[in-house]
DNA sequence: CGAGGGATGTTGTCACTGACTACATTCGTT
DNA sequence: AACGAATGTAGTCAGTGACAACATCCCTCG
């Protein structure tokens, strides 16, 4: 931050934040311990420390991925207006934006978790989808959703908005289309989710 | 095949088949040209002669994925009932068992397309997915499907499935949760795309 | 204080990798 | 049979991840 010691202050976060920006600006494969620790000031070695190897920097980029995933959710619940439909368009929208904006990230977000030491992972997009979780509540509890096992129906809610944003990511979904099919999917989804 | 003599008789796809298999058993990350040449006996520079650099194997792998993908989509609309919702459910069913049963093959083939060279991949991919457009514009002509664009209908339906095979993948959704969210979730967008 | 122990960063090293080059062998065509 | 294209080999180079030995710093406890 200032005249450099021999200490750095907060590495971790400096690291997290360059690994950030280049997973952006050039993918996965372009992330490497020893240019992240040139372009941080730092020695080759020094991010060995905070990251025992490139894995557990990857696994800590999803993890925090995921915790901003969440505040994106959050914040766009909040200022949706108070009412279930709204409330999930909301979510909708803010969840693509999120998975098109950070492309690269969600795809190590959602990288295989069967692995050891990736739990904080899994636990992190737990906290991430509770919010989806507790719209869905609400609006079972308001009489708007039919009635079963919020988990599941958030799960399968998510997933219709992860398999369009990763289409479009892949470029098998043009970028405009998802403007006009995601709130077409959540009507749908809706649709098929109102009590009759 | 037998006495090897210099030239190996198709390397190319002798590569393909080690590469898929490492590809399975230990993920993308652990998939080297180097050892693949090992692997297939054949010096650490032949696999150059076929894949340009690492990326045009990988590229080479999801084009053929796609091919075997599309077959299997192919296989089992043939062998439904003749009718739209047997077909959607055994598409849908041979979907998420292609992607479950090759999890990292999938990741690859749906890793961002927005590169040159990509577009063999593209095509691929739409030419697996053509299969499910064609369900989709007979049940339409049947008059059992609301009318509409069938390709964005298409990419709405595969997205989902896509999505609930890439959560199960990642360990969000339990690999059980799968065999009752899927059918659940093709009633539900079938219901919401009858007409009425 | 001030010593010492843990946390953090540095330097050096090793095996491995992808990419590239020059060269060898084989195949197909004429 | 000859020759050019396709395919495989051998050698090399810079970059990488993992690791170990060492240096520096911070903080606590006597």
């Amino acid at each position: 931050m200032c005249a450099r010691s021999y200490h750095h202050g907060n590495l971790r976060s400096a690291l997290l934040i360059r690994a950030e920006e280049t997973l952006r600006e050039r993918g996965v494969q372009a992330l490497s311990l020893r240019e992240l620790a040139r372009a941080t000031g730092v020695s080759h070695g020094a991010p060995r420390r905070h990251f025992g190897d490139r894995q557990a920097l990857l696994d800590a980029l999803a993890e925090d991925g995921f915790a901003r995933l969440g505040r994106d959710l959050d914040d766009a619940v909040r200022e949706a207006e108070p009412d279930s439909i709204a409330r999930f368009h909301a979510l909708a929208r803010a969840y693509v934006l999120f998975a098109t904006r950070h492309a690269a990230l969600l795809e190590l977000m959602y990288a295989g978790k069967h692995r050891e030491g990736a739990e904080p992972v899994y636990e992190a997009a737990e906290r991430a989808f509770a919010v989806a979780l507790g719209v869905i509540s609400a609006a079972q509890e308001a009489g708007e959703l039919v009635p079963g096992d919020p988990e599941s129906l958030a799960k399968v809610a998510l997933a219709t908005l992860h398999g369009l944003a990763a289409m479009a990511n892949s470029g098998i979904l043009a970028g405009e289309e998802l403007e006009s099919v995601v709130p077409d999917a959540v009507e749908r989804l809706l649709w098929g989710l109102r009590p009759r």
